[in-house]
DNA sequence: TTCTTTGTTCCGGA
DNA sequence: GTCCGGAACAAAGA
């Protein structure tokens, strides 16, 4: 599941290559994604190029020429693939063992200047290409309604603080509320919350300020440690069989149900719940 | 056939 | 009106 930190390293990953290419022509397979995409505004494409490509939570929000905006959203499992001169493939996704030439799920591939091509791959087909004509994001439906990002100052114990006051939910539920933070989901939540000794179904009412600044600070470590180990695997995808380097992402609690607590000290086996309709991983001895 | 997965939206109860 | 939780929905594979 492509979370912030996937999504950031693709977002890197892209821009080393597609930045500046001129797109010669798109090409449909299946345009029923989550949102059926736009033939009309997709055929606006042609003779333009990517300018730009920001991240805005789990969004993809790529600028083309002045006037614009391409949002990409990876659902469950979107992914893109690079195809260069030498035909050499790169996965600008990871934590997929999707095995590389299984191209029978590629939805879009836009056809690049110099025979390069860039191919939008989707499973299960939740993601979604939607093109807006404006420069501020605001404008953009998917995004206007967001809470800050993770990694930025202002997602901080003074603001998080006032956010949960007089809430009557949840620590996991609230951190998976967009708006209060913008691109954190279930895997992450479930990380951050078993290294913050924190029970997911503890009231928010019920956190200690110090509980409250570690939830913040390991969001952001969690995050940045993930998309430090994503990006330095992502170099790999390089080579020619696309699977070398493969980051295998390294979950304390997500899907170990029943597996022995990864803290050294501890006896206990790990727990699945279910919590807000979404599987919920903790150790009942160091979450409390 | 049923279950699973996610983010978003909708709806009903408090 | 607001808050909250649960259900539904999208698609496909196991």
């Amino acid at each position: 599941m492509p979370e912030l930190p996937e999504v950031e390293v693709v977002k890197r990953s892209l821009k080393k290559k597609i930045l500046k290419l001129i797109i010669k022509k798109v090409k449909i397979n299946d345009g029923n994604l989550r949102f059926k995409l736009n033939k009309e505004k997709i055929s606006r494409l042609k003779g333009k190029k990517f300018i730009r490509i920001n991240r805005r939570s789990k969004f993809l929000v790529f600028k083309i020429d002045r006037d614009l905006i391409m949002l990409v959203h990876l659902g469950m499992t979107g992914k893109f693939f690079f195809i260069d001169k030498s035909k050499k493939e790169y996965k600008t996704s990871f934590y997929y063992n999707l095995e590389n030439k299984d191209h029978i799920h590629d939805r879009v591939i836009f056809l690049l200047q110099n025979k390069q091509k860039l191919i939008y791959n989707d499973v299960r087909k939740f993601g979604f290409i939607k093109f807006y004509e404006t420069e501020n994001l605001n404008k953009i439906d998917h995004l206007k309604n967001l809470g800050p990002e993770p990694l930025f100052k202002k997602f901080n114990f003074k603001y998080f603080k006032k956010y949960i006051y007089s809430r009557n939910r949840t620590i996991k539920n609230i951190l998976m509320d967009q708006k209060c933070v913008s691109g954190l989901g279930n895997i992450y939540v479930n990380e951050i919350l078993f290294m913050s000794n924190i029970r997911p179904s503890k009231k928010v009412k019920l956190l200690k300020n110090y509980e409250i600044e570690k939830i913040v600070k390991n969001t952001k470590k969690i995050l940045k440690n993930s998309i430090k180990k994503g990006g330095s695997s992502i170099k790999d995808f390089s080579s020619d069989d696309g699977k070398k380097g493969e980051f295998q992402q390294s979950f304390k609690v997500y899907g170990r149900k029943g597996e022995k607590c990864s803290n050294s000290d501890c006896n206990s086996n790990i727990i699945r719940t279910t919590l807000s309709n979404r599987a919920t991983f903790f150790c009942k001895s160091c979450q409390k």
